[in-house]
DNA sequence: ACAGAAAATGAATGGTTATTCATTCAGTTG
DNA sequence: CAACTGAATGAATAACCATTCATTTTCTGT
């Protein structure tokens, strides 16, 4: 930590700033995951973050303001994530949409805490704006890569009958409604076997590029 | 209303209590698509119904029951609509599966204001074991009928490859994924649209029962 | 029409919680 | 080391909100 410090030209403690805004976001995660949206209060947010009780409004302003940029937080990460896949250039169109199914169900995303935020604002988001126009920035932008991709192996396989889009659109909604699935039914599928599920609809539409798994 | 009255033995206002149970269910469910389930006071709820502050309480005892109640009111319709498709003589198997779907997109089910209910609570899931078991109750029943359903249309269609299981939790997941889209993104498909996107994924499983609609 | 019962009201109460800010603490600089 | 700067603290404040209950209104049976 304070070997970063000097690469910081100008403001010698942002680094520090940003390590504790990170913290409460976390800490704040933590709460939204064991109390819901509507139990989480500052007093549990800062003690979660074993801080004390104005640290948040020393950093955020206010709570609304800490909620909105944990949003964010989750959704910057997932967005990223997806952003470093799409642009790789070393993986071709197969790869890419195999990277993408793999990041979807990986444990850092399918973390039952990060669903349980994810569920929580999009319950929110009609009431919302802010929450929303979060929303509308990134799904909108991943629609466009993931519909350029199944264009993309449409055309290198062959596959006449397929529409990008409306495949685009029925794979996406898979994959919320199975994170719906870990997040509500624990006992029911694991992140391994959600995966499972999602290949196998790409499997119904590139059967040449993508196999269903044999043992489900 | 007051025809029915004698039609109910031993209690009187039974059914003017239950109207006003109704009346409140419904201030809430709008009160929560408009404010959001940690926005919602008693008083907006009360306000909302047109009636006094205290009037919860009287009806519900707390505000913790009242939101019990709504979302129980909310999967209560859901299920029983359901339950009457599966359990009714005169349709056959893959009209039953015909009737889920547009009982599934239906203007009733896909009301916003439901959606966003839904959502709500499902939010709330992880800390709130109430919710959690509301939940539980339907999810299994409702995917034991359609599975069922997949392995009679596996059956009499001759569909070898076919996993019931495996369709009918991607349907589910699928149907849900599709409910975010309509709650989050009303500017991009609509109810029919999303029947569409289910209605694709049925076709790669049962070619010769279904369709993708030709327009999308 | 009247008495009694049930339903509804809303001002008052008490508990909870976001926010403020005077004070303390830690790190940096000359 | 002393003066300075900004981060952190948490007691105090002020706003909010669920719940209570004495009172009023509405309905029912006779």
């Amino acid at each position: 930590m304070e070997a970063f410090k000097t690469e910081l030209a100008g403001t010698p403690r942002s680094l520090s700033k940003q390590a504790r805004r990170k913290q409460l976001i976390e800490a704040t995660i933590k709460c939204i995951a064991d109390k819901g949206l509507s139990g989480t209060t500052m007093a549990d947010v800062t003690q979660q973050a074993g801080l004390s009780l104005g640290i948040v409004n020393l950093h955020f302003q206010s709570k609304e303001k800490l909620l909105i940029e944990t949003m964010r937080y989750i959704s910057d990460e997932y967005t990223n994530g997806l952003t470093k896949i799409f642009n790789d250039q070393s993986l071709d169109t197969e790869q890419k949409i195999l990277a993408h199914i793999n990041f979807d169900f990986s444990r850092k995303i399918t973390d039952r805490n990060k669903l349980a935020v994810w569920f929580a604002f999009w319950g929110e988001t009609k009431s919302r704006p802010t929450y929303l126009s979060i929303c509308a920035s990134y799904i909108g932008e991943i629609a466009k890569n993931l519909t350029e991709l199944f264009a993309l192996l449409k055309q290198q396989g062959d596959y006449e009958q397929v529409d990008p889009e409306l495949v685009c659109t029925c794979y996406t909604a898979l994959c919320d409604g199975l994170w719906l699935d870990l997040l509500v039914t624990p006992k029911g599928l694991n992140p391994s076997q959600a995966q499972d599920v999602a290949m196998h609809y790409l499997a119904t539409q590139f059967p040449n590029h993508f196999k269903t798994q044999a043992g489900r």
